[in-house]
DNA sequence: TTTCGATGGATGTCAGACAGCTACGTTATT
DNA sequence: AATAACGTAGCTGTCTGACATCCATCGAAA
């Protein structure tokens, strides 16, 4: 019995079939049915019970499945981290965020770099759910992103480092007469002004927090438009339909000349930020330096 | 990056040699020292250093170590955790007892062999620190003995069941006019009557516990004699030359016709008795069971 | 309902890679 | 100088994976 039959096994438990399964181990059909019989021979066991074309586990092939999992994260982790021993801090380094935390990447990255010459960055994006994903299947070790982190999976798996939060501003078209001569807006004072809400089925946390604070100065805010996108957001803002709020970070992804930012004082919510990390896997000594730039940075905002 | 190569690197590891390290793996010193550098390559680190003849683990071999072994373990278990689901309850279940405790077992083999005939049975005498080591190693999966286990390792790393405990008698000859009216003796009337203690550097737990029964109430036994063996101490009394106090079922091994065995009523204390295993080990399911025969049939004492 | 084609698992045969053995050379220790 | 131990080279046998083939099942079409 060795790590690489159980791996046969875990990929044959997962596809369910061994015609496809070989295809994600890059070998042929018959070498890995083969290969499964010699472990069924050798544990005397039966591992799956075969049904016309599709196979499903049995009890023991069950009990198997989990610790072979545990078996085979085990040793991965163990390569890495005595890889890791001598030859220091290099590879690829990959990170997930959303796409409205992107913008905090490029300056830390480049600090990084300086540092750590030799490691290369994969820059993953997409929703809490998918980056979920992507963690467990160790596509990312880490995820920018805002907190709280809503995946598939409970918060407990995680460990999280709180990154300074990010104000809220206000964004306008940079051609209307919107007091240009003072730099900042009250929000109570926007009560009648036609907004564009950022807002997306995964992503409702940052309009809840604008509409809750308006609700707090005593006005129901007049959002005439819920968009997902926030380059569109910002095309409808320029195109006069409307103002909008968003965190300040967001709109450092965009030089776009025909909007301006304002600060909003009388907001007391901010957007939370932080990195996340899965808590009990082996964590590569770049992934723990960056963590720890981030760490040591934070108080620089 | 397979579990035979980390076999052959603890081998080596624990031999700090690669001729002797072959010999226990039955190869020959050449493939293992190929297997070695192959391994050191794949991993891009040096393991060991080579000070003449004598190879040390650099920190990348210290690590890889104690992760080889985990893994190597799981690995173990996990086969015969699988094997045992189908097969049922046979195979080989390795006890050590210590000497004053073998007598508990015969019955209860009996009894459980009825019950799994399949299942055979190697036992192994020894001390607490040598029944410590065998549970390390993996040669005994329980040990009956007397509590607390005291082995070279942290009581917290062992389960146990505590059995009923046993209670202490009076040997005398049976020669002697020792108040034969009676089934029991006072031990407060025995103050100035010569005791033969048993004693040994390992076990003193027995003795300590008659002597301090002796003090609570109220005088200092006569012990005339220490001896490490139950056979010569019985022996010491059939000649006459004193009394001694034993739990009863220590006398069960014995079948003498010249001794009597006498209950001591204001004895309080008793020797506790017990089953130990590992804690976070795996524990094949004869184990298992025959630990719950103990666990039934307890309050059969 | 029957037939046919597609899909997928199991078995046989063969070639190449790899593990282990023997022989030998080199280095370190006694 | 003799012995012990590690490393290298060459050889052999075993095992793994590829290709070929057969059998069973399923789904679609007639």
């Amino acid at each position: 019995m060795d790590v690489r039959q159980l791996r046969y096994f875990l990929a044959i438990a997962k596809e369910g079939q061994i015609t496809r399964a070989a295809k994600t181990l890059n070998i042929e059909q018959p070498p890995l049915s083969r290969q499964l019989k010699l472990i069924e021979e050798e544990l005397g066991v039966t591992l799956f019970d075969r049904n016309g074309k599709r196979m499903t586990l049995t009890e023991a092939g069950t009990v198997l499945q989990a610790k072979a999992e545990a078996i085979v994260r085990q040793l991965n982790e163990t390569v890495t981290e005595i890889k890791e021993i001598d030859q220091g801090i290099q590879g690829m380094l990959s990170i997930g965020s959303v796409f409205s935390c992107v913008s905090l990447l490029p300056e830390k990255i480049a600090f990084f770099r300086e540092r750590y010459p030799r490691v290369t960055f994969k820059i993953l994006e997409g929703d809490h759910v998918v980056l979920g994903e992507y963690l467990e299947d160790r596509s990312i070790e880490l995820v920018v992103t805002r907190l709280p982190f809503e995946s598939n999976y409970d918060i407990s798996n995680y460990e999280s480092l709180r990154l300074p939060s990010d104000p809220f501003v206000i964004v306008v078209p940079k051609k209307r007469n919107w007091r240009q001569t003072e730099s900042s807006f009250l929000l109570k004072d926007l009560a009648t002004t036609p907004l564009i809400a950022l807002k997306s089925d995964k992503t409702i946390q940052l309009n809840e927090k604008i509409v809750n604070e308006c609700r707090r100065l005593g006005f129901e805010p007049n959002i005439i438009c819920e968009c997902s996108s926030v380059s569109i957001t910002i095309a409808l803002v320029i195109a006069g339909i409307g103002v909008t709020i968003l965190p300040k970070s967001v709109l450092s992804a965009f030089s776009v000349a025909d909007i301006e930012l304002f600060d909003l004082p009388d907001i007391t919510v901010q957007s939370d930020v932080g990195i996340i990390w899965l808590k009990n896997r082996y964590l590569t000594k770049k992934a723990q330096r960056f963590i720890e730039l981030f760490e040591s940075t934070k108080e620089n905002y």
